[in-house]
DNA sequence: GAACAATTGAGAGAAATTTCGCAATTCATC
DNA sequence: GATGAATTGCGAAATTTCTCTCAATTGTTC
């Protein structure tokens, strides 16, 4: 069960990469070079190639790759084979937008319950998307029991750490981190920190 | 007004620094070491030290960083001195809570206007939080006459170098993009790339 | 004011990541 | 079935990023 080694970097890229792969198989492309993935994903072609090389062989050289064998190559390795169910914790602004975002379940991701504080506050998402969402109260209980490995969290920093903690207890594996906060985790769960407030802060050195 | 070669990461990471600093001003600390700064941030106190050495020299041996100070030296290397107008296009899920959430002020950026296809259809933000919401076809000239230079870019794929174009065109010189889609920029405008989806999806390799 | 403890700043070294270069392979054509 | 064009796969080189080490400096205590 020992996954390869790969790169970080290499990881996110493979998720793009399969993005794009999708997107030529809607337009019922068979084959592509790795310059024309690489374009469409925004990298240099060796580069993608470096970063397919990690996962296996599939090209044939002097045609490219089939877009199905290795989308289903790339699915392989990402765990995408089958719908991952993900819980998402604090239903406010930005975990409303993500629980109405549809495109999710696209990328083999479904969000199957949403917890909050105050669920009694959020109307919208439960009705509209059919996610329920519960009391951060039963938050443990609900990750063991369905056995959820992926956690999305956009609580205020204050509770990031706090709701950190309980799914980590229940055997969370990975989060998705929004909140500023730095979470502190055991070396086995992976957290994906995607901090919008340096995102747009960090640009400022750019203007001007 | 050359800016001085910093790494991309270091710029991002200085941004991270700002906001611990912040708050270590708001407890009235008003010294800090590099090893509280940087577990404060998440990082490591060489790689503190090292980032801030791209900068400039404020501390003092011995004793650690002036909090004020530094977060001077910070906001005046990162043009947060004053509050940078951004304008935001595509008031959907995701453009609605963005508008919504107040903290980006604290890091020195305000919303200033919003732009969609559709502004009819967007209710909500407006009265809520004074942004108004105008049509997409005015995007050009306002950023133009407002002398906008950060915009954040959260429509579709398929409209997403669509206003890229025309934001610009205008004059705009650093883009925050939420859309999966990879935007073609002259060199001298600055892309952030938030790739929600890719975040999710690479967790996937990391579970089970 | 000398000894000590704390802590920065910076150069050297290590590690990670990206880019390059090119032999190996495949398909199409003559 | 040989020639040529296209394109992969991979080792090597280059670059970027991170970590380590330690001398230099400051404040504190005796
Ligand atoms: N919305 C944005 O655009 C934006 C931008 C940058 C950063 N963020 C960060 O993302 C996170 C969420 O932002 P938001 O705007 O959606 O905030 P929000 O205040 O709108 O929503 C937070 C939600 O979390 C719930 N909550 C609070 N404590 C909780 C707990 N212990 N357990 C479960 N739920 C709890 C609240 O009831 C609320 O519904 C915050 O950490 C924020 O700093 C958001
Ligand atoms: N919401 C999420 O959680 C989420 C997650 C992952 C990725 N994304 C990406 O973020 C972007 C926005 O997502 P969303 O969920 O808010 O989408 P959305 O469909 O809710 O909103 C898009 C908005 O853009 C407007 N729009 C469309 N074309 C436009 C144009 N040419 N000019 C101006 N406005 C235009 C639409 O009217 C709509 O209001 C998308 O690219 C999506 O793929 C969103």
């Amino acid at each position: 069960m020992e996954k390869i080694d790969i790169p970080k970097r290499t990881v996110y890229r493979l998720s793009l990469y399969q993005r794009c792969l999708q997107k030529f198989l809607e337009q019922s492309v068979d084959t592509v070079s790795s310059d024309d993935l690489a374009s469409a994903a925004g990298v240099k072609s060796t580069q993608l190639r470096k970063d397919l090389g990690y996962v296996g062989q599939f090209g044939t050289r002097g045609l490219g790759y089939s877009v199905e064998t290795l989308s289903a190559a790339i699915s392989g390795v990402m765990g995408l084979s089958m719908l991952q169910p993900v819980v998402l914790i604090g239903v406010g602004n930005l975990g409303a937008a993500l629980i109405r975002y549809g495109g999710f379940r696209k990328e083999g991701f479904e969000i199957i319950a949403a917890f909050d504080a105050e669920p009694s506050n959020v109307k919208g998402p439960t009705e509209e998307m059919g996610v329920p969402v519960h009391h951060v109260s039963s938050l443990g209980d609900y990750v063991a029991e369905h056995a959820v490995r992926v956690g999305i969290v956009a609580v205020p920093e204050s509770a990031g750490q706090e709701v950190t903690n309980i799914l980590v207890e229940s055997g969370i594996q990975a989060i998705l981190n929004f909140s500023p906060a730095v979470l502190n985790v055991p070396e086995a769960v992976v957290v994906n920190h995607v901090d919008l407030a340096a995102e747009l802060g960090s640009l400022g050195f750019f203007v001007n």
